[in-house]
DNA sequence: TTTTGAGTTGTTCGA
DNA sequence: GTCGAACAACTCAAA
């Protein structure tokens, strides 16, 4: 690029143009705090980030025609609505001699990339995980820009945005757990690689411990923080005999699982709303608000589901391995649509992606990609036994069962009178019973799970 | 074209 | 307490 090209650094903050799924409020949150970051980090290097609101398109062709601007340059974007937009813009750009330039800035490889032998994309994960590893090598960064000069025009601050929470300010819990911004990504990043990537592969499973995942998802769904960025790190540890290889591929394996994703959210765009599987339209789910109502307030009196959701009320974050257990419940348990739970993630998780967040959903549910079997219905009593063995986590974020001993904790409707006076507790007052009762609950979500099975048949 | 082996994360039951 | 098998059948991906 020539030097004398001046740069117009913009965020169009679009809320406007069809199609586009409104922001969670934990997801405002975090972009609020990070395009304050994003800014100061740009003012530090003698430029100015100039936010507008409006439709993408209008916005453009204002400042294009303010500035003289001659070409445009963005990150590509991959679901349905945002595909259809950006190829529109781009048509409309060149028509009037603008040039257009995309990058690939979110993800490891475009979706249509890597593909099977046959030239389709992957549906099972492990094959796409091989092909992966036998096709990727993440490339050498770039240095940042020595200069960031560019015209200094008209825009909104950050604050201007209404991005932040008040009347009430829930966001108390999410401030005092995150630090938005690259740097924030950058710590996390340092963090993880020196010392709990090398026992991942086992304590990624463990909630009650502080450390064992690498908490980098939010950062990564701002593009704070690149895939391309993890790996090459991760590599580079690996080759200089830095990390325990196996452990390091599993970590690797996880961020794999986000491309995919976004494989399945690129060829299904409907993927939050539609069952990937479409024999799962005729599962007779339970339209019971109650019961959904009752999930997400943290109150179905089995505590390991209650702790996961009050910490995604509290601080925006769920850890993975209660995120499949809550997810189980909700469409199992409770045989609720697993939509009213990804629609309830998408508003309170920082970390809302709109690939990761349903096939997650549809994974657990089993109308997704490579899903699990219909007949794994997750145990909350044994999950909460086996990965929070201490009840560290339970007693975090359920208090109130803080007094009940270990071998009881997960299961406080077992305690006799004698235990649960001592405890504190009351069942029903301070503490919910069981809003179902798991083999119960089990056998009803398998008789409805198998009644899709039937209907095959009799297809 | 056909065949073959395999497929994130579990639970329960009975020996 | 531990261990292996059943829980289903289907689709995918590659040979």
């Amino acid at each position: 690029m020539k030097s004398d090209r001046r740069l117009v650094l913009l965020y169009i903050h679009d809320e406007v143009s069809p199609g586009l799924r409104a922001r969670g409020g934990a997801s405002k949150w975090w972009l609020g705090k990070s395009l304050t970051e994003h800014a100061r980090h740009i003012e530090n290097a003698g430029g100015h980030l100039t936010i507008r609101t409006g439709a993408t398109k209008d916005v453009l062709s204002d400042v294009i025609s303010e500035t003289g601007a001659t070409a445009v340059f963005w990150n590509r974007r991959y679901g349905g609505p945002e595909r259809a937009l950006d190829t529109d813009l781009k048509a409309n750009l060149k028509q009037d001699n603008i040039d257009v330039m995309t990058f690939n800035g979110r993800l490891l490889t475009e979706p249509w990339d890597i593909t099977t032998g046959a030239g389709t994309p992957y549906k099972v994960f492990t094959p796409y995980w091989k092909a992966m590893k036998a096709a990727y090598r993440a490339p050498d960064a770039l240095s940042a820009p020595k200069s960031l000069s560019g015209p200094d025009i008209k825009g909104v601050t950050v604050d201007d945005l209404g991005l932040q929470p008040t009347n009430p300010d829930w966001s108390g819990g999410l401030e005092e757990t995150w630090t938005p911004g690259e740097a924030g990504a950058m710590e996390r990043l340092s963090d993880f690689l020196e010392g709990p990537i090398n026992t991942y592969a086992d304590d990624r499973n463990r909630p009650d411990l502080e450390d064992g995942t690498s908490r980098l998802s939010p950062h990564l769904h701002f593009g704070e923080i690149s895939p391309a960025q993890i790996w090459r790190a991760v590599q580079h540890g690996i080759s200089a005999d830095n990390f325990d290889e196996s452990n390091a591929m599993v970590f690797l394996s996880e961020l794999v699982w986000r491309e995919f994703s976004y494989v399945l959210l690129y060829y299904n765009p409907d993927l939050a709303t539609e069952n990937y599987n479409s024999d799962f339209d005729a599962l007779p789910w339970r339209k019971d608000s109650d019961a959904s109502k009752a999930w997400s307030a943290g109150k179905t009196g089995y505590p390991i589901v209650d702790a996961g959701m009050r910490q995604l009320w509290h601080t925006g974050y769920m850890h993975n391995r209660v995120r499949m257990i809550v997810a189980s419940f909700l469409t199992k348990h409770l045989l609720q649509p697993w939509q009213v739970g990804e629609d309830w993630f998408w508003d309170t998780l920082v970390d809302a992606d709109q690939a990761a967040n349903p096939a997650s959903w549809q994974w657990t549910a089993g109308s997704g990609a490579d899903a699990a079997p219909y007949f794994r219905v997750f145990n909350p009593i044994t999950q909460g036994q086996k990965f929070d063995p201490n009840g560290t986590y339970v007693r975090r974020w359920c208090p109130e069962l803080s007094d009940l001993p270990d071998k009881l904790l997960h299961t406080p409707w077992e305690a006799d009178n004698a235990a649960l006076k001592k405890a504190g507790i009351t069942l029903g007052k301070t503490y919910p019973k069981p809003i179902v009762d798991h083999p119960t609950a089990r056998q009803r979500a398998l008789d409805a799970y198998d009644t899709l099975k039937e209907k095959r048949n009799a297809a």
